[in-house]
DNA sequence: ATTCTGACA
DNA sequence: TGTCAGTA
């Protein structure tokens, strides 16, 4: 499939599918006249690094723990040095970070779209 | 019609 | 990340 393609069907514009590339996340294969070809991995692929970014996680970092994340974890095991190890420790806890200020956040809307329904409910009474 | 690269009032 | 340009 050509970039229009995966671009619908990961959601993603087709500006950001050839950042990605750029960045060295995702890999295409060209046709004579230069149009970038993907394979169907490329969807999974995408969605990977989609939800990765969604994370919190930069380009950089995701290009190095796409391959160790990957469906065949068995074989990419080995490869898992220290130095990403320690990366993905550091990632793993801004994500909790992450949580704990969207928790925080999510609490405050609710707790104003339930003062709101009170006053709402007041008013019509 | 679709994609490509490069660039930014 | 959007978008416009000038091509192939």
């Amino acid at each position: 499939m050509r970039i229009g393609e995966l671009s619908e069907r990961t959601g993603t514009p087709r500006r950001l599918l050839r950042y990605y590339e750029e960045q060295g996340l995702i890999v295409a294969d060209r046709l004579p006249n230069g149009y970038r070809v993907y394979d169907e991995s490329n969807v999974d692929r995408v969605a990977q690094i989609r939800g990765l970014l969604d994370a919190g996680l930069p380009t950089r970092i995701i290009k190095q723990i796409l391959p160790c994340l990957n469906k065949p974890r068995i074989i990419h095991f080995p490869d898992a040095t220290p130095e990403m190890l320690a990366t993905l420790e550091e990632e793993r806890d801004r994500m909790t970070e992450r949580i704990r200020f969207l928790t925080r956040n999510r609490d405050a809307v609710a707790e104003y779209l339930v003062a709101v329904r009170e006053k709402l409910a007041a008013g019509s009474a």
